[in-house]
DNA sequence: CGGGATCCCTTAGGATACTG
DNA sequence: CAGTATCCTAAGGGATCCCG
């Protein structure tokens, strides 16, 4: 692989030839919710050929930042010990490129892995501290994702579930965590839809989540 | 640019999409270091392709990134203050791509730029806290850089000039910085060269400069 | 001489179809 | 379901040339 070689031997360097090529990073990002299998991988990245997502997964396996892991007669991707130590890179990332998302265009789909580690990031442990345990359940259009906050420690999963209170949101979201609309109004013009539960939690959502412009 | 679109709306995406391409991270890497001109970029990045530096740029441009400043009659190209937001990230994947440098290959070099913020990211400023103030002088094959610590601050700029050590050394100063050398095996094997000063002082540059494998 | 633009060729990536 | 195989396009690599 001559192509990928910068012909430089520094830590940025080596970064971005492990997992600076195209869609390596959206991979990584999905994998640090959990193990996904290869079907999943696809169905979170709509837009990845099916072979570069082969090629990739060879790469990062290559690399040593993810592994392939037969369970029972499926194969499972998880990351490697080395592969999950990019997490503080990918959520610092994640913050750095949300200060500047414009609006949604049409066609821009928000997954629910993508909005777990949105999550992740904009998580303000020090806010939430002194705040009552409260669980949410966020509906997207791919899944369902069920978040718990308890003091300053954060659950992010896949999956639906009873929870405190229940929603399901799109792309809009962002402008909550980002605190351009408040509460209400992100229930009044329909970015977030009441599902279950006290609206009122939907404030306190906004408190535990954010990252500024 | 249909290309470069993902399709998704969240930071990553985002992130990727401004400074995911190739080469762009090392030309913002280079730019963490100071406003370089076109021609300094090109020498520090010695296999881009000028054509492909050139639409970088205004990619960077065009993304928030990067700056063009006209100084008298010379363009500069400096980082925004949205793109030295990166330089938390840029250390970060940094050290997390130096634990897994290997050896170095013949064709590959260690610039200045690469190297000042490879130290930058190694700081330990817990270290350096209870060490005296000290400056170093190290030497690369591309140009020199002036290094000083005091206190919990550091300093890291290109050009020459007077030190308490003064050294020269190429890309096997990873070893030094790993720890996988000490000071006197790193000067023993010619990886790090004194010049002037006391040859003592390179241990606590090691103390002070140092990424776990 | 700095700051690019142009050319041609190679390779990676996108779209789609197909297979164990 | 988990990938290969194929074909085509667009981006990157390398050399050279241009312009103020």
């Amino acid at each position: 692989m001559a192509a990928r070689d910068y012909g430089q031997f520094d830590g940025i360097t080596r970064a971005v030839e492990l997992v600076g090529e195209r869609w390596a990073l959206l991979i990584v990002r999905d994998l640090l919710v959990g193990p996904r299998r290869y079907g999943e991988l696809a169905a979170g990245l709509p837009r990845i050929p099916t072979n570069i997502l082969a090629t990739r997964l060879k790469e990062l396996q290559a690399a040593g930042v993810i592994r392939r892991a037969p369970r029972s007669r499926i194969i499972i991707y998880e990351l490697t010990d080395y592969g999950r130590e990019l997490e503080p890179v990918v959520l610092a990332l994640g913050n750095w490129g949300f200060k500047t998302l414009g609006d949604p265009r049409d066609e821009q789909i928000l997954t629910a892995d993508a909005m777990a580690i949105t999550l992740r990031g904009a998580f303000r442990p020090e806010v939430a501290a002194s705040l009552p345990a409260t669980s949410y359940g966020a509906r997207f259009s791919s899944a369902g994702l069920l978040i718990s906050v308890d003091g300053t420690s954060l659950s992010v999963k896949r999956g639906d579930g009873p929870a405190d209170l229940a929603f399901a949101a799109g792309p809009g979201i962002h402008r909550l965590i980002s605190g351009e609309l408040g509460a209400h109004q992100a229930l009044a013009t329909g970015v977030v839809e009441l599902l279950d539960g006290d609206r009122a939690l939907l404030g306190r959502f906004a408190e535990t989540f954010h990252v500024a412009a």
